[in-house]
DNA sequence: TATAACTGATACTATATTTATATCAATTAG
DNA sequence: CTAATTGATATAAATATAGTATCAGTTATA
């Protein structure tokens, strides 16, 4: 069971990357080399994330991406929300047909119970509160530049 | 993003079935009926749940499956574990490559405590506890025999 | 003892989702 | 002018989920 796809994985990975380097672009190309992601499906998860006001870009040479919304309010949950659709636990328990009264169902209530604390958890994990901890463990902050870098921070 | 699948969908079903009619046998298309769940999807969570030693079977007429295990000690984790694998939140964030030292990460640190508040969530509800809430709605448990009665307690 | 109602085992198909690639037009720094 | 870049979109490949079909073996019971 995996609850993070590749793309919201992705997504994460780039966001770390361009707030790392907040205020000048960064390209697909830089990004994908780095940390090692296929080019093209990563633009597409960078042109999702222009689409939801995550990050701006600019085109042409020196063109790039750069991370416009503050990283404390780029949670993991929004961002699952984006490349994953909604969290639910699960569909009705039952058949669709014979569930008319969803509020009083104690199955439903369990699983709900359980969606909000899902929820919860993954709003909670911001970009900023991961970028402060990759600071923590690498003052200097060269560490998304190469992959010794990168290798760095995971020691 | 769905978290249970239909074969664990299918499984608390049936589970909450067999528990329902605990000492008797009830077969596959008893439960395939009355839950509207396709027969033979149903009969391979059904062995799947045998080889786990949740449910034990009899052959032939009048055949059937019955639950054995204490619903109490079976919980919704382990048959996620079962039908959907181990509840893995990411894998590693970055190329397994570099990633050498896993336990001084600070981002597999966070996906980590997700990941235990998820699972003790998931293990938290068992089967034991789900019949319980069924048998309080409807004290005389006839509930999960008709299709009517299925309706009953979602209302 | 024949038969119909069952499970065991397994192979197969269909559908949906995830992951990845390819192409071409438009933009822009140098 | 040109190379580096994004925007947009179409398509393919890989994987996972969902569902079907078949046949052999077991057993209650008529
Ligand atoms: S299972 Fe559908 S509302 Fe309870
Ligand atoms: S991302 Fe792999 S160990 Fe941190």
């Amino acid at each position: 069971m995996k609850v993070l796809t590749k793309k919201t994985d992705y997504a994460i990975r780039a966001l770390l990357m361009l707030g790392a380097k907040r205020g000048s672009y960064v390209s697909a190309k830089a990004i994908a080399v780095e940390q090692d992601m296929p080019y093209q499906f990563l633009r597409g998860v960078l042109q999702e994330m222009i689409r939801h006001d995550l990050i701006v870009s600019k085109e042409g040479v020196q063109g790039g991406f750069m991370l416009e919304k503050d990283p404390d309010e780029i949670g993991v949950k929004q961002l699952i929300e984006i490349f994953q659709g909604t969290v639910q636990v699960s569909e009705c328990m039952f058949r669709k047909q014979i569930c008319t009264n969803r509020s009083r169902c104690v199955l439903r209530h369990e699983i709900m119970r359980i969606e909000h604390v899902v929820n919860n958890e993954f709003e909670q994990v911001t970009i900023g509160k991961l970028l402060r901890k990759l600071q923590a463990t690498n003052t200097l902050m060269p560490a998304l530049n190469t992959v010794e870098g990168l290798a760095s921070i995971t020691q």
